[in-house]
DNA sequence: CGTGAGCTTGACTTGTTTCAACCAACGTGG
DNA sequence: CCACGTTGGTTGAAACAAGTCAAGCTCACG
């Protein structure tokens, strides 16, 4: 394991000799996450490093391997040639780059690293021969493939029926959720290394109008934001704000 | 093959002895299709029939069975407890009801008939069975799956970042698309059984905007629209509207 | 020390919603 | 047969949420 690798689809990719953190983490997503940890052990893969803001891959590249984020933000977004952008979902430490590359080498939508993005591939073909001699294997990537779908159907709705407050609402406490499913948020605060753009273009609003509705969530005492955290002050008033059930 | 079954899970099931205009459907839809012509031959399926605007199936039940559409449109759409609805996507002929289906019996989201629909369905388990003695098939599979989410992913940049306009010439655009892929169109024209409703629905506009926009389209020679047709009058305009790259 | 990225705030504009009234087509039951 | 409610569509006026434009601020960085 930890074996290097040319990689050459992956472009801008900077090879580590090995990733300090990666280990840990492996093994603190060991309950949430099986899959990852089985794969650890029984598949080979390569460690990658890539910085902040960088693009981790582009629309239309050919990818061989399978990646999954260990450590890191990224976004994976589509953008219209007239440069309109649309975020289609934050990456958090544990998730697949996209879960269709565990079948389909053609990459659908490009990923670009928001905080310094560490991350580990897996070859197709090795993982397609282990699903093949391991079919209950296919569950634990089907829940992955399902989670990555309902995640897409929740951006929907927000998009389609909700007010910018519900929009911003829910991609915070959306984001503490699964931040919280991986043990990644302490209590009420959480790592936020996102800025005002990313959420605008996740939300489908504009930087001006988020910066205004999240100074309001600030005055009215809902959330706080430092240093690229954030600490939810008020979550039933957030929750109840976001409309959730 | 023909099978009927009891299938209890489906609560509004009519159930009908033979689906006349099936077979002929499913052999037109070989060459789009394959796996659904494959299913067909080496799988068992019932066939079934539910009239305009009934739910076929309700969020969160549960489904042992795999359904794919065989005649008419179906819409999934998830509802806030408060009313608002978002329709996610619209099942045309050869659809699965929805792709995660074949590994899961939870559903994510209700589907409901947009006109008559005729539907199959295949039991998980021997489709499960099916593929792990077939291993290419998987490949069949994840591409109805990828598929699918590329819809939701396009749904996504609609929605976020298009006007109202953009949002209907695409949406118009994208079903004449899957329609004449199946050779459902003919030219120019195309079965278009959607209310004023369901367009409001899935663009995330108001019933009232949607009527005004279509208006618009009509007067300026884009389209036509009678008795539950539609025909694109100005393709290259619609596009340039579109603006589909 | 200048430059650019990110954030805040205010004034004005616009696209879409809301509200309302009205019409046509259709099925249903008396 | 007509009376009736329901569903679907059209149109116009007024209200509102979010966008646009603009200026000024901080901070990190080469």
């Amino acid at each position: 394991m930890g074996l290097k690798s040319a990689d050459a689809q992956l472009q801008p990719v900077e090879e580590v000799a090995s990733c300090a953190v990666c280990p840990a983490l492996a093994s603190k997503l060991c309950g949430g996450l099986g899959h990852l940890a089985t794969f650890g052990t029984l598949l080979r893969h390569s460690e990658h490093k890539i910085p902040a803001r960088r693009l981790i891959c582009r629309k239309h590249d050919r990818l061989d391997r399978v990646p999954i984020v260990c450590e890191g933000w990224a976004a994976s977004a589509v953008t219209l040639f007239d440069g309109r952008r649309q975020i289609l979902s934050f990456l958090l430490p544990g998730d697949f780059l996209s879960a269709h590359l565990i079948f389909e080498p053609e990459i659908q939508c490009s990923v670009e690293a928001v905080t310094e993005v560490h991350y580990r591939t897996f070859a197709r073909t090795e993982l397609m021969a282990l699903l093949l001699e391991q079919p209950t294997l296919i569950h634990k990537l089907s829940r992955a493939w399902i989670d990555e779908k309902a995640r897409a159907d929740q951006l929907a709705i927000n998009l389609g029926r909700c007010s910018a407050d519900e929009r911003i609402a829910r991609l915070i406490l959306n984001l503490f959720d699964r931040l919280t499913q991986r043990s990644l948020a302490r209590g009420q605060l959480m790592d936020f290394p996102l800025r005002q753009h990313h959420i605008a273009d996740a939300t489908g609003l504009t930087v001006v109008h988020v910066g205004k509705v999240l100074s309001e969530f600030r005055r009215s005492g809902l959330i706080k934001i430092s240093d690229r955290s954030l600490t939810i002050v008020d979550l039933k008033e957030l929750q109840r704000l976001a409309k959730l059930q």
